[in-house]
DNA sequence: ATAGAGCTTCCATTGCACTGGAAGGTCAAG
DNA sequence: CTTGACCTTCCAGTGCAATGGAAGCTCTAT
């Protein structure tokens, strides 16, 4: 099949499949003559396997590292699980990172009730944040 | 003081410092007649509010906008609130979210013992990872 | 006078996963 | 034959918050 088909089956866009493509993740298929790519069933499979691996939290380098140790006939299973344990361990602290910074913002907004605005002094800028409110250590955090 | 010194007594670095008069967070100094920048006490006050600031989960662009209000001469306080409460919200919605894919993480690696490496086969790439692991529901995770 | 620390500007790059657009080739239907 | 959908490549941009580096000017101490 062509990509545009290959894209509606996976709900994925040419734009996305070309650059996994790109990046190594998507062996380079067959071409026609005519220039088009053109995809066997296997594509169908390693997009899925792609964005599985992409839900349980890995990013497409790592899926490419599996995805060589694969195609190079190795099984990578060892491979995926300390990749798994590894974000375990990630998702961990992120989770009690942002379980703190929820925490710290739950803290300023009950001040909103206590303060009273017009004490709000400009070189505060805002009093409800108050200028000692975290040492910064490092928070990640991305909406 | 120059800005070497306002980069020690803030932990930041020259390159910060300027990045952020650049985007409007921090107002630009006055000069010295060589060009230099020069910077008052209330140069120290503005970017302990913005590290805070940033500390809640608040974006430079929308730290940008408290202080905009702030310059302006009004009281930013209801404007910083909502910011908060947005944030709260985001919070929530990203710890649930993060909580979910560390579950699934979990359910993965426990699959783990229970499966023979010896069975898994190339066209799967890891049977660790099911093909139909999770539907794409937009996972944000950034290490 | 000269070294070297510190300052200036400007432009490019980082990481991540895409996304957009331009310019042009191919193919099937009408 | 033409229209329009689909395909090709390549380059640039997105968002976020910086960070790196080059070329050149200024200031302080010796």
């Amino acid at each position: 099949m062509r990509i545009g088909q290959l894209a509606a089956r996976t709900g994925l866009t040419t734009k996305t499949i070309r650059f996994y493509e790109s990046t190594g993740v998507l062996p380079e298929p067959g071409r026609r003559p005519s220039g088009y790519r053109h995809y066997d069933e296997a594509a169908v499979d390693r997009l899925g396997f792609i964005r599985a691996a992409q839900a349980a939290g890995l990013s497409l380098a790592e899926i490419r590292n599996v995805i060589t140790v694969r195609d190079s006939g190795g099984a990578p299973c060892q491979h995926v699980l300390a990749l798994l344990n590894t974000h375990a361990a990630d998702l961990d602290r992120r989770i009690a990172e942002l379980t703190n910074l929820r925490e710290q913002v739950d803290r300023l907004r009950s001040r909103a009730s206590t303060l009273d605005p017009a004490t709000c002094s400009p070189a505060d800028i805002c009093q409800l944040i108050p200028l000692d409110a975290v040492p910064h250590h490092d928070v990640h955090y991305f909406a």
